[in-house]
DNA sequence: TTCATTCTTGATCAAATGGTCAAGACACGA
DNA sequence: TCGTGTCTTGACCATTTGATCAAGAATGAA
């Protein structure tokens, strides 16, 4: 007898629980090797799943990868959302870098991955970065220049700060080994917090 | 009859000829795919040699690329060795993160083929990061904090602002694609490099 | 010109890898 | 317990790809 639900493929107990192990297992491997260096079998093994078995969930490779790194995508952009025109500059923009920095050394793995993508050309995600990404940092470009207008902070330019705090916080994430090839490992995360707060907020220069 | 010139593998024309054309399609490749995501064959195409003769150059792909790899190291500290605790701060550093942007511009092959490499874990490159790198960057971040001490330039943390200063130039070269998905293509690159010096140098925040 | 050396390549191999399939094991509502 | 649909996998296939090799072509010093 044909199951009652639809074609919208009602997820089962056991597909929602191995599709999550997979997704769990793919960051981690397609961050490391990036997409052509990460193999199926590596996949399988590291979520315990026979080879097969994880071609049932995901027919392709490129599927298992276009999921992840969409799953991962959503995730990246919220921190950015939240900048609130409405609220004190600094402290809206230091509350955004700090969750930046919080976000790439708890999560280092969904850094590299987007950054392998990136880097790479993009070609998964062409269409994200011409659509909803620069739309959003077009809105909040918006929001920087609302506050230069106020005269709430110096005249820079809004998209190239952006570009900036991403470069900054991300770089700590996605260069990790050579962070601490250079301070030792497990550098001082508050350390890091403050110098990156204090350059990209205060600059260096003396004031005159 | 033996060749006079002993073991030291003296280079014929062809060889430096080639040698140098292989890197350079090397470079491109390498840059582009990835290690893992290049092929041997797209090398050999790519500088108009047959598969076997590019290995007769390079008995491996692994050798290919650590070649390519050593050959952008050197050139990539250049400019950090030159900063000159003697001269003012703000110039040398201006000079520097300039310069930087400078190669990040004209060669973004050779900072995607690092990033990539770092990304990864460098795995290549461990030794490079730990010794030479690690010396080099402790050396002039000494000379930052002699400038501090002199009350030249604000208490920055000197390693931090270095990393800074990497991660934002070379993420005009890395993340291009995303910039240009932004900014539109060809962004005005005197623009940038006035909005990447005034945020490195001044910050934003309204001087008290 | 001679000829030892260097250079070049078509053919080929073995391993790695993405993907398929049919057959069987299992889950779970009736 | 039964039976249908879901889940799992060993075996297998086709392609890609790094690497080899023997044989022939080009080079250039004497």
């Amino acid at each position: 007898m044909m199951k009652s639900k639809a074609k919208p493929a009602a997820k089962t107990r056991i597909q929602s629980e191995n599709q999550d192990l997979i997704l769990k297992a793919a960051l981690d491997v397609f961050s490391t090797y990036g997409y052509r260096g990460a193999t199926v079998d590596q996949i399988a093994a590291k979520c315990g799943l026979s080879k097969p078995n994880l071609l049932y969930y995901f027919r392709r490779k490129e599927d298992i990868y276009t999921a992840v790194l969409e799953h991962t995508l959503t995730e990246w952009l919220i921190p950015l959302r939240m900048l609130d025109v409405t609220n004190d500059p600094i402290t809206e923009l230091t509350n955004y870098i700090s969750t930046k920095l919080e976000m790439s050394h708890r999560n280092p793995a969904a850094s590299r991955l987007f950054a392998n993508e990136v880097l790479h050309g993009a070609p998964h995600i062409r269409k994200f970065l011409n659509g909803p990404l620069k739309d959003l940092v077009e809105a909040k470009a918006a929001v920087i220049q609302t506050w230069i207008e106020a005269k709430k902070i110096k005249p820079v330019d809004p998209q190239h700060f952006i570009f900036s705090i991403w470069a900054v916080t991300q770089h700590y994430a996605d260069f990790a080994v050579q962070v601490e090839a250079i301070m030792g490992p497990k550098p001082d995360r508050l350390k890091t917090q403050t110098a990156v707060l204090e350059i990209l907020l205060n600059g260096l220069k003396i004031s005159p």
